[in-house]
DNA sequence: CAGAGGGGCGCC
DNA sequence: AAAGGGCGCCCCTCTG
């Protein structure tokens, strides 16, 4: 408590707020508010913009009324689902408003984790409570809770409840004949399944669905949303009876979050087709930025003016979805009675029977409300142009291009989440006893070294950055906060694993607290966090121990110590062919750190030992990252389905339009160099099968080259052979001289009866040219700044702005285009893909500098990061609907943005990998419509990582 | 005890 | 003065 104020203290001091307090805010809606503290009030200004006219609106809040303990409920409420995250720093002057701010801050936290967990899966329990229930403030709010429940359940006339086989023959008829021709939404609850730890392949149980086509419909009696009563009404058999609908290709249905629905219903061994759309792809293609403005929930959609107001006239009576929590949330009861702070939910059967009508309606609400979403969706995005290639579309909207592009591509994302890989569990488990045993060898080597100067070290968690930190650090003072400091020694609480008896304890405690304090060495602070404290990452601890070189092994040798296998390793950031030799180019740099650090300790010997317990330390926690992030995950259940194939769920849910995975995330399994336990070599084929793997070459490079028209690189990608020399040559005269001249190749391919090239190779003989043109033709797409370059590089930000110019010097039109797209994102607030998706910024007016600089490199790589997206997802709709890979058995299991992977029968794999092949080259619809090639590598083999 | 946030790190 | 884009997920620590 004390060290809190303290703190809180050192804030104030050093903020110069002045008296008339301001700050801004940007609110759930993704609004911007102005606040000002006046005395006692607090007067919140909002600008609010209907789409063709600004106002503002005012409110005042009684700061007294907020701050006191027994505040009325609805005062504090209010606050704390209005302000949002706080965008600026100028923070309150150590007054109760901070607290206030920090509170709203944390809630709005957990509000929008709990948005971004129920955007995918509605049957979840992260629900979360109503939005903007207090009508003072939230003119546009929904109605309370007691009336949300009301108002819920005046739809339960319209539902027909189908809880026996012959009325679902009925509604089936009628479904698949007298309004087979309307377009139909569809959701399911689900039971006994964990989705935040599971697939849905293979786990959980549908209790009910519901089932939409509009107000038209009539199943009897004028109701026109079905309810089928899964759980209660006829299980597995009532479900089948639905078969003929779901299985109809021409019945189009649409869905929130189609992946979860279509595995969960192929559970009960049919098939679901006629996918038509999927609502929250639909809106991601609207709005991608959605994700700190309240979500991708079909609650936060649907309960949004702005998305839903294409859904036209007919639809007055909109009532959102509300989330399970605000209807059937009940405060947990503490042991005395009392109501706690925590909202449970009862298990989904239990509700569907013991509060049927509430639950009837909010389930069929999740139809309705789809079908509206999708209405309202399918309207706004035939208002947008689609522009592709920076050239009109003649009359097609991004409607168009949704049916087009992303509805077919979910369904191939879910094949393909259906599909799964088969990962060879027998193996992990072995990498997994080596590997754990290798980590406890460091793990003591470390520790054995670090107790030699804190006893308490002997038992310390090594993985714990925190522990790390005070170890190392003790006693540092914050860089961004002189006041404040790493404190001497701190404790820490540990597994009690020799069981010591604490004092004043009988028995030994399953934990137990440890001290640990500094080793009392000054050790060089190779760089710091964010939030100002010594960095321990693997960097910086590298860089701490150093290479152990001959200089030093010399002393080394002397001290009689023995080199141990630690392996540093230094490739940074990059990954590529050459990252053996991409360390070398920081090692003097880091070998004179490692000396001054090493002085500073009583004799070498010590120091010595200090780099080997350091490199120890770097190993312990990149083996511990190994198990933790991919050895062990992969051998859960939870991810796998029935036939032992892990399952990812892939989404469409990125800024730029990338893919991303999840359950496990398959997109970033270590990768070859890195890869010490060859994980990739657990990700096989089937008996009989074969894996083909084949990635673009410097895809996002090429659609750089031709966004920007950028003759240079055109040229480069034309003439082929390696595009990293050819860089090089072009920054460089001294080497293109070199070229002319003969004295070394640019590339060279080995004739028969060649074993070595005639004379040296530039990627040899000008290694650190090449390496920085390399890094160059990376980083310049991602907008990095030379002064970042110059920390990679270890060299003066003046340097790095002269080799950075060097490389702009034959790309000039590179450095226009990526002007061009900064105006775009300043003047339209957008940027736009090959395809023509959109991202949208904030507005840049007011922005921080901080902001302005991030949005200005996002505008910059968004395009090219996402229209390599798009050539990838082109590719995957190629490679899709190709009839003769069809016919060949062979499917798509994965994508890693620039890579695909396919199993399919060994016998065919050489003709399915070049047909592969053809469809990554020529991705729009059998044609490169592009500047430049598309080059594509590609393998076979059993597994993913022999195939690489 | 759960949840959030920080730090870190895997991939492209 | 200024620290590269896009992800998911792990662990730890702190907090209510």
């Amino acid at each position: 408590m004390q060290k809190r104020d303290e703190k809180r203290r050192v804030v104030s001091r050093n903020s110069n707020a002045p008296p008339g307090l301001e700050f801004t805010t940007i609110l759930r809606d993704g609004t911007r508010a102005l606040w000002k503290q006046e005395s006692n009030e607090l007067l919140k200004q909002k600008c609010e913009y209907d789409g063709s006219v600004y106002s503002f609106k005012y409110e005042r809040m009684d700061i007294n009324a907020i701050q006191t303990q027994d505040k009325p409920k609805s005062q504090k409420q209010l606050i704390s689902r209005n302000v949002g995250q706080l965008v600026d720093n100028k923070r309150p002057n150590g007054s109760s408003l901070d607290d206030i701010l920090k509170e709203s801050a944390w809630n709005n936290g957990s509000f929008m984790q709990r948005m971004e967990n129920e955007k995918q899966f509605q049957s979840s329990e992260l629900g979360h409570t109503g939005i903007g229930s207090n009508e003072q403030v939230q003119t546009k709010g929904r109605p309370h809770k007691l009336d949300i429940r009301e108002r819920l359940t005046s739809i339960y006339e319209s539902v027909l409840v189908v809880d026996n086989v012959t009325m679902a023959k009925e509604v089936v008829s009628k479904l698949t004949n007298q309004y087979r021709h309307l377009i139909h939404a569809c959701d399911t609850e689900v039971a006994r399944i964990d989705v935040k730890e599971e697939t849905p392949i293979d786990h959980g149980e549908i209790t009910c669905l519901s089932i939409y086509c509009g107000p038209e419909a009539d199943f009897g009696h004028g109701k026109s949303c079905i309810w089928v009563d899964v759980l209660d009404g006829g299980g597995r058999d009532l479900l089948n009876e639905f078969a003929l609908f779901f299985e109809d290709p021409d019945i189009k249905k649409v869905w929130h979050n189609y992946s979860f629905d279509n595995h969960v219903i192929e559970n009960y061994g049919f098939s679901v087709s006629g996918f038509h759309a999927d609502t929250m792809h639909m809106a991601r293609l609207w709005d991608s930025s959605r994700r700190l403005k309240g979500g991708y929930s079909l609650e936060a959609l649907t309960g949004d003016q702005k998305v839903m107001r294409g859904a036209g006239s007919c639809y007055k009576e909109l009532i959102g979805k509300v989330s399970m929590k605000t209807i059937f949330g009940k405060k947990k009861l503490k042991k005395d009675g009392s109501e706690g702070k925590m909202t449970i939910i009862a298990p989904v059967e239990e509700l569907q029977r013991e509060e049927r009508e509430p639950w009837i309606c909010y389930s069929a609400l999740d139809a309705i409300s789809t079908l509206q979403l999708y209405k309202s969706m399918e309207s706004e995005l035939s208002k947008m142009p689609w522009n592709l290639d920076g050239k009109r579309v003649f009359q097609k909207s991004m409607f168009d291009f949704y049916q087009e592009y992303w509805q077919p591509f979910g369904e191939i994302l879910v094949r393909m989440e259906t599909e799964g890989m088969l990962v060879d569990r027998a193996y992990l488990a072995e990498v997994e006893k080596v590997a754990k045993a290798e980590q406890e060898v460091a793990a003591n080597r470390f520790r054995n070294w670090a107790c030699k100067y804190c006893p308490d070290a002997k038992y310390m968690n090594v993985g714990s950055d925190t522990q790390l930190r005070q170890l190392l650090f003790g006693g540092v003072p914050n860089s961004k906060d002189p006041l404040l400091t790493l404190p001497e020694d701190k404790t820490f609480k540990v597994p009690n694993v020799d069981k010591v008896i604490e004092e004043g304890k009988k028995t030994p405690t399953k934990y137990r607290n440890i001290k640990l304090c500094s080793i009392g060495v000054d050790l060089p602070i190779e760089t710091y966090t964010a939030s100002g404290w010594p960095s321990v990452s693997g960097v910086a601890l590298k860089a701490l121990a150093g290479k152990i070189s001959d200089a030093v092994s010399d002393a080394n040798d002397a001290a009689g110590l023995q080199l141990d296998d630690a392996v540093l390793d230094d490739s940074g950031t990059m990954t590529d062919e050459d990252s053996n030799s991409e360390g070398s180019y920081v090692e003097n740099k880091v070998e004179s750190e490692y000396v001054a650090g090493l002085r500073r300790f009583q004799t070498p010997e010590e120091g010595i030992e200090a780099c080997h317990a350091i490199a120890s330390l770097c190993e312990v926690c990149s083996i511990d990252s190994l198990i933790s992030n991919f050895i062990l995950p992969l051998q859960s259940s939870d991810i796998s389905g029935k036939g032992g194939r892990v399952h990812c769920s892939l989404n469409i849910n990125t800024e730029t339009g990338r893919l991303s995975a999840r359950r496990p995330n398959l997109q970033n399994q270590p990768a070859l160099e890195k890869d010490r336990y060859k994980i990739r070599q657990a990700f096989i084929a089937a008996p009989g099968n074969s894996l083909i793997v084949a990635d673009y070459g410097q895809l996002e490079l090429r659609i750089l080259a031709h966004l920007a028209n950028c003759k240079s690189m055109l040229d480069a990608f034309k003439a082929g052979g390696d595009f990293h020399s050819r860089t090089a040559m072009n920054m460089y005269p001294h080497i293109r001289e070199a070229i002319e001249k003969k004295q070394v190749l640019l590339e060279w391919y080995p004739q028969p009866g060649e074993n070595k090239p005639p004379v040296p190779l530039l990627k040899d003989a000008f290694a650190s040219e090449r390496r920085k043109a390399k890094m160059l033709n990376f980083s310049i797409a991602y907008g990095k700044t030379p002064v970042g370059l110059s920390r990679d590089w270890k060299v003066s930000v003046a340097e790095a702005k002269e080799t950075v110019n060097l490389w702009y010097k034959e790309r000039k039109e590179v450095l226009k285009w990526q002007q061009a797209r900064k105006k775009e994102a300043r003047e339209n607030g957008r940027v736009y893909t090959l395809l023509g998706r959109a991202r949208v910024f904030p507005s840049l007016t007011d922005a921080s500098s901080s902001l302005r600089g991030h949005v200005e490199r996002a505008a910059i790589n968004t395009p090219v990061q996402g229209s390599a997206a798009d050539v990838a997802m082109c590719a995957m709709l190629e490679i899709s609907k190709n009839t003769r890979l069809q016919e060949l058995g062979w499917k798509l299991l994965l994508q890693v943005h620039d890579e695909v992977i396919l199993e399919g029968p060994t016998e065919s794999a050489e003709v399915a990998k070049a047909i592969v092949v053809g469809c990554m080259s020529k991705p729009f619809g059998g044609k490169n419509f592009l500047n430049v090639d598309l080059a594509v590598d590609s393998k076979c083999a059993q597994n993913w990582y022999a195939a690489k």
